[in-house]
DNA sequence: CTATAAAAAACGAGCGTTCGCTTTAAGGAG
DNA sequence: CTCCTTAAAGCGAACGCTCGTTTTTTATAG
């Protein structure tokens, strides 16, 4: 099909990269071959390697996707909710990670990635990119909650937001790895711990 | 060299997993050839084969090692101190987790073998059982914090140890990731959340 | 001598990728 | 509308290479 339209080519594009996900999902990025990913698109060799000259490309695109995605849901959680408190955010922020801890969730890609990282530089320089501005929302978020009281006025900022920050990661790999409390008693022993006011 | 004594047997056999162990810290498990341990380790094929009969078998002695490891560092630190309230382990376990961040440090390898456990049954159900017996330690120094006052009485102990657990990986990722913040920041920032009393 | 650790050659399978062929939709000429 | 040209989309056999492993050979400690 010669002279497709763009909306067609970004459909395939689409195609081929949720293919990927998914065999990435399953089986990581080395342990899944192009023939796997070739196959549960249900396209030709030719066809995905017109869309992705190779594979580090695919996995680069499939990588960056992943943490951006994150990164997007805590900036949107910023824009809508600009007086929120730093309990409701967290509770919002943990529902995200809950929503993708399943077996097509994008945290098991997202662990992949972060192996992925420790050898590729070039992904490990967009990770670290990504997850400062992620930190960044909480720097925010932090400054807030000093200036309405809900933190002390010598808090700072910068340090409850990596504290903030590093829960996600704490929370999501428990639950990923032991199957973890629930996001209830997560949260029970946030509050015994440090005293926010969660409803 | 024949009949050879078991001291020497053991040798070699810490001398492939060290250079397995170099090798997969530096490329990961996939990215790592057997060609490649057998050069670090300085051996032929048929050496390492001898004393490993597949690359899945020296992963996975590995990568149980490391993960054991970190679990065996808090043990002794309940055995060590077990007077220690909340803060101080907390603290000394970070600092484990700093002494372990360098680029020749266990955690590289821990990240690999998470996402390894995603796509490897056994390897999972090790992982879950070492990480559940880990954050046990958490409970056991939880309980003891409610039962010096340090918490409150209503505290779950299983609540609170798992944020505690949790704050493990999410500094350690930190670290790793985005260069983070360093531990006195980062205890700062817990020191303002939660209010205990780090020295 | 003998048993076996170590070395090394060799193997088949499967990898990512290339490349030339075929198919097909778009667009102009009549 | 119909036909033809054209260029891109799609295809899949084949390639070179590297992988993990097996098998064979060599060397030597006991």
């Amino acid at each position: 099909m010669p002279r497709v339209s763009e909306s067609h080519r970004a459909a395939r594009r689409e195609q081929i990269l949720a293919a990927g996900r998914r065999c990435f999902t399953r089986n990581g990025f080395h342990a899944t071959s192009m023939q796997d990913v070739i196959a549960e698109a249900g396209l030709s060799i030719g066809a995905v390697y017109r869309y992705f000259g190779s594979k580090q490309e695919l996995v680069t695109a499939i990588a960056e996707d992943v943490i951006g995605g994150a990164d997007g849901v805590l900036a949107g959680l910023a824009r809508e909710h600009p007086d929120t408190g730093l309990a409701e955010v967290l509770e919002h922020a943990l529902e995200f990670v809950d929503a993708e801890s399943g077996p097509d969730g994008a945290l098991r890609v997202a662990v992949q990635v972060w192996a992925e990282a420790m050898r590729d530089e070039s992904l490990a320089a967009f990770v670290k990119d990504v997850y400062s501005r992620f930190r960044g929302h909480f720097v925010g978020f932090a400054r807030r909650a000093v200036a309405s009281g809900e933190l002390p006025p010598d808090a700072d900022p910068e340090a409850v937001a990596s504290v903030l920050f590093g829960l996600l990661p704490g929370y999501a790999l428990q639950r990923i790895l032991t199957g973890g409390p629930d996001r209830a008693t997560f949260l029970a022993g946030v509050r015994s711990l440090i005293g926010l006011q969660l409803r």
